[in-house]
DNA sequence: ATAAAAAAATCGAGCGTTCGCTCAATTGTG
DNA sequence: CACAATTGAGCGAACGCTCGATTTTTTTAT
């Protein structure tokens, strides 16, 4: 795989190219062995499981009504998952995965400034989430409620993304363009303001608040609370 | 009920309270007659829903499970609630119940100015959810699997405390102590700041936050953000 | 004060249903 | 015709919930 593709296959948030990293990081577990038959089904599976786990839990999801809705036979569902945790596990890793591959490579351009680090930080957060709604908040719902071995794994992710943020945020206090006595805490509440958006989806949607005005608001909002020296 | 008891009452958050709400709003539900049997008994059910429910979801608790660890039997936890879901709205109501009641009457003294108005609001909000921690952590999580009915009233609580958060930026901003250019965005972004304060507790708790601590750094971060001029 | 009667509260085995999951049989493919 | 992929009826287990039997508490009668 040459650059552009990896680059390419970096950002492809679309439904076969989520799947498709999900096969593979699952490669032993689904039995289906051409590439393009599995793909294609796990996007029915994992689109009915989105779908349906969005009204419900997905602990109120039956495998029954996920074969309904998908169009793929009980029996069949085992070919891609051995048991209704690990298809739970696939999309939660696959979230963390696309999260921490994006928001960790930024374009060379922003890294100069902290300021314009974070401005795309914040707009690509938005963005992703935006792009991956139900994925998000199929996370954000279902990480809590998980048990045993996922509640390590959530917890890994979400410092993940806040060490990003962190980063950054003190990287802008050395070089004197934020003033903030503690960048961990910034960088802990900077998360839940970006999170309201794809958690709260619907109240934003109500109020005609579309995701560009959103992340112009979020940075309004953090750039005054970080004291921004807008000079730097 | 004279002034002192209401306001005791007000503010009673001990399980025995928050249960004799519950008794009061359910009381053609419960089928048990003696209040103080009644409340017990709720205390021992609920203790154990809360318990089991921050280790798994509600929905993956079963009532068996509910009745092995309150010590009341299948048949006796029907005395008390006529469904599963309406054990869940029980829990649900009280927490809005609460917020609302809390949050919506503030002492005299700091209504005068808006800053202050706003710093106990954000000093009472984290006191409340720290002295009711299982219950705004299950609510947090179930209220949005929960189907039909409770889903409305899950929003309007939402949007109900979001509403106190508004109209006291709104204030300060017509008397000039903040400068904000959308007090209801403001305001749904101080929200999530406080909810991360429960929902991520654990977080909090490995860095060795207090609700002193978080409560400090949350009016410095929001005032910061509203241009807060000290003055007024 | 005590026993009998009435009422209140508790109990857990059992009901019908649905769950996650399996597998022998069937269908599609190169 | 070998092999990959799909199928859905069927398995044991667990679910929410009920109900007649039992225990505990309160009331009444003596």
């Amino acid at each position: 795989m040459n650059a552009t593709e990896a680059l390419k296959k970096l950002s492809d948030v679309s439904m076969e190219g989520l799947c498709g990293s999900i096969l593979e990081r699952h490669r032993e577990t689904v039995r289906v062995q051409k590439p393009h038959i599995a793909i294609s089904k796990l996007v029915l599976i994992i689109e009915a499981t989105l779908k349906l786990s969005s009204r419900q839990s997905f602990h109120a999801t039956s495998l029954r009504q996920i074969s309904e809705e998908s169009g793929v036979s009980m029996g069949s569902l085992y070919s891609y998952f051995d048991s209704k945790d690990t298809l739970l596990l696939m999309i939660l890793d696959q979230v963390a995965t696309t999260t921490t591959n994006i928001l960790g490579n930024p374009p060379e351009e922003v890294l100069a400034k902290p300021l314009n680090h974070l401005r795309w930080l914040i707009e690509t957060h938005v963005e992703l989430t935006d792009a991956m709604l139900p994925w998000f908040n199929f996370a954000f719902l279902e990480a809590k409620s998980f048990p045993r071995f996922g509640r390590k794994a959530a917890i890994e992710s979400e410092e993940a993304s806040e060490r990003i943020f962190r980063e950054v945020i003190e990287k802008g206090v050395q070089q004197a363009c934020f003033v903030v006595e503690d960048p961990a805490f910034a960088a802990a509440l900077v998360k839940p303001l970006l999170q309201d958006w794809y958690v709260k989806r619907s109240k934003w949607r109500r109020r005609g608040i579309n995701a560009k005005e959103y992340s112009t608001r979020v940075k309004n909002f953090v750039e005054k609370a970080l004291s921004v020296n807008a000079a730097t």
